[in-house]
DNA sequence: TACTCACAG
DNA sequence: GGCTGTGAGTA
């Protein structure tokens, strides 16, 4: 017999219960080292090609070619030279003083150029959009095959494969062997609190790749093993999908936590799969030279004190956490907690920890130990701030024109930044705050912020007033001072973000609802991550236009329509009223829309000067994705 | 709200 | 090691 009860089993079919049931399946992929893999694609080299990203005279990313040579982060473009001469280092994108939009400069790489090619910090900026584009795409690929995807970095998420292996089991008929448990689960023969039946002997499914088995046990022992077996085929297809796609090759973990999963992405690289069954969490754990600092959120000082008042052992430190306090019971955990409490007052160390985390804390390494510390999906907490920001050395900020050359820089970042926002989440975002900080050479701090008041959305342009604004106010106090020029730094922060909908937004212009804006809030997530509402129903609703007297089959081309309207509007208000908008039917406008192609998409972003047409067609674009 | 710190990549 | 970003804690 199972040791999984139906309850645990069905619990994995919904999104908000999945990650507390045993029989949980999660998966955290990343991209391998990405930066390269990006410049590699981008200048079509292959992955036999020792490509490094580069950043001034730094490595910021090594390929696995690369690898191979030795070569590490920490070596800049001369010792990696030293180590491979066929290296090729591709510089990172960059935007240049006084310019507002980034460029590859291929030709003139900061290695073996002459002095007045070569990038500098002085000159220029790194621009990362290249990667936060194509992470962009990376995710939509998870978006496609998985229902919860958390983007952790903009190399790496985590999926919540639940409601994939739960279908694949109980709902397809691909995988053979799965009819009894399949019947019983149709015909509604099981109470929540049975066990589930043992796994069949005879399944159709081989268990890889991916399969950590050192022990080499039996494959499929009980049900958690086919999950995840099931689950693995299921990153696989994802994994080779993102290659056939994008050509960017990942690593997978998969196991029942987040943190063993991110554990097993990083165990094998590069392209590869590790799933860490539950039966072998200890046995991966202790064999793998793991420590509690191995842990995400262990890494820093935290793990290393931790590790110190705990006395961990050199050899198999995780182990002895689990052999030290064996059982789950609470006053276990109380006595961990109190041992941890006490140690921090003894040795007067760094910890200042109320007794609630000190609890919580000893809780944490008590399941941590076991690959048990569970933690829930996080919708991305929506924007709060957006910052372009720049180090000077040097001379490179001497004074008023300097910074307004930088200012430009962060204009373009910013108002970059904003639109890839504004894809990603479907919205508008306009900030109402800016605030200018610099740092003088001895390292004070001065800032100036003043609230941003347009109509419509935000231009370069708008930042650029501003900025030069709150620049000029800092400038006429401190920089008469002395020691106020050079500047070590200086850096633009737009916040306070109000956030339109555009679909809402068209509907309560014709009085149907009455919400129309919602700021930026705590409560603020993207509907496809609203885990609380979206979890086991669908809910649906009447999509009608009243004035175009039209009814929408699907959301999807409701809010095509309701942008439509937006976008018009939008339209007239910046341009006024034009002939397309005044007399033509719905059809014909759309038409008009769909015409008015984006550019193609090209390696690099044009300068912000543009014809009267091209501005317009910036609305269009927009819109017309 | 502004600032610092810890942590991550 | 330079750079960017986030969340927690604090005043």
């Amino acid at each position: 017999m199972s040791e999984y009860r139906w309850k645990d089993l069905l619990d994995i079919n919904s999104k908000s219960k999945a990650y507390l049931s045993p029989l949980s399946c999660i998966a955290h992929i990343d991209v391998n080292a990405f930066f390269a893999q990006v410049e590699q694609i981008r200048c079509h080299y292959n992955v036999e090609d020792p490509v490094v990203c580069v950043q001034w005279n730094s490595i910021i990313a090594v390929s696995y070619a690369a690898r191979k040579f030795g070569i590490t982060r920490m070596d800049s473009v001369f010792d990696a030279l030293k180590k491979c001469s066929n290296l090729v280092p591709i510089h990172t994108a960059v935007f240049r003083k006084g310019e507002d939009f980034w460029q590859y400069h291929d030709d003139c790489g900061s290695w073996h150029t002459e002095e007045e090619k070569r990038l500098t910090p002085e000159k220029f900026k790194v621009s990362l959009d290249p990667y936060r584009r194509e992470s962009r795409k990376v995710i939509k690929i998870f978006h496609e095959w998985c229902d919860m995807v958390e983007k952790a970095s903009v190399d790496e998420v985590f999926l919540d494969l639940g409601r994939n292996v739960f279908a694949t089991l109980l709902l397809g008929d691909e995988v053979k062997g799965f009819e009894s448990i399949r019947d019983q689960f149709k015909n509604g023969e099981y109470e929540l609190d049975d066990y589930l039946p043992t796994v069949p002997r005879d399944l159709d499914i081989q268990f890889d790749p991916g399969d950590y088995n050192p022990e080499n046990e039996f494959v499929f022992q009980d049900w958690d093993d086919v999950l995840f077996c099931l689950g693995s085929k299921i990153t696989d297809k994802i994994r080779q999908q993102i290659i056939d796609v994008l050509g960017y090759t990942t690593s997978c973990g998969i196991a029942r936590t987040r943190t063993m999963a991110k554990l097993g992405s990083n165990f094998k690289k590069p392209n590869a799969q590790t799933v860490i069954r539950n039966r072998n969490i200890g046995y991966f754990l202790d064999n793998g030279s793991f420590e509690l600092t191995s842990f995400w959120s262990m890494g820093g000082i935290m793990g290393k004190e931790l590790s110190t008042l705990l006395e961990l052992p050199k050899e198999k430190p995780l182990r002895y956490i689990r052999e030290s306090w064996p059982m789950a019971s609470s006053d276990v955990k109380a006595f961990m907690k109190e041992k941890i409490a006490m140690l921090a007052d003894d040795t007067e160390r760094s910890f200042n920890l109320s007794d609630e985390q000190c609890q919580q804390l000893s809780e944490k390494i008590f399941l941590l130990a076991r690959g048990d510390f569970k933690m829930p999906m996080n919708p991305r907490p929506m924007i709060r701030s957006m910052m372009s920001n720049k180090n000077l050395r040097g001379e490179s900020c001497r004074h008023y024109q300097d910074c307004l050359a930088w200012l430009e820089v962060f204009s373009g970042e910013l108002i970059g930044r904003i639109k890839e926002l504004e894809q990603e989440y479907e919205r508008i975002f306009i900030p109402k705050t800016m605030t200018i900080s610099t740092r003088t050479p001895g390292f004070q701090r001065h800032s100036r912020s003043s609230g941003l008041v347009v109509g419509g959305r935000i231009k370069a342009k708008d930042l650029m007033e501003l900025g030069t604004r709150l620049t000029k106010e800092l400038d006429t106090k401190f920089g008469n001072t002395k020691d106020y020029y050079p500047l070590t730094n200086i850096n633009m922060v737009i916040s306070n973000f109000e956030i339109l909908e555009t679909g809402r937004t068209i509907v309560d212009m014709f009085g149907r609802q009455t919400q129309v804006i919602r700021k930026s809030g705590d409560d603020f997530v993207k509907p496809s991550d609203n885990h609380s509402n979206s979890d086991d129903c669908e809910i649906k609703r009447t999509l009608r236009c009243e004035p175009c007297d039209m009814d929408f089959e699907t959301e999807l081309s409701f809010k095509e329509h309701t942008d439509f309207h937006y976008a018009m509007r939008l339209s007239e208000s910046l341009n006024g009223a034009t002939e397309d908008s005044k007399n033509l039917s719905y059809g014909e406008r759309r038409l008009l829309f769909s015409s008015a192609k984006r550019p193609a998409k090209t390696s690099q972003q044009g300068p912000s000067k543009k014809s009267h047409s091209q501005k317009k067609s910036d609305i269009y674009k927009y819109f017309s994705k």
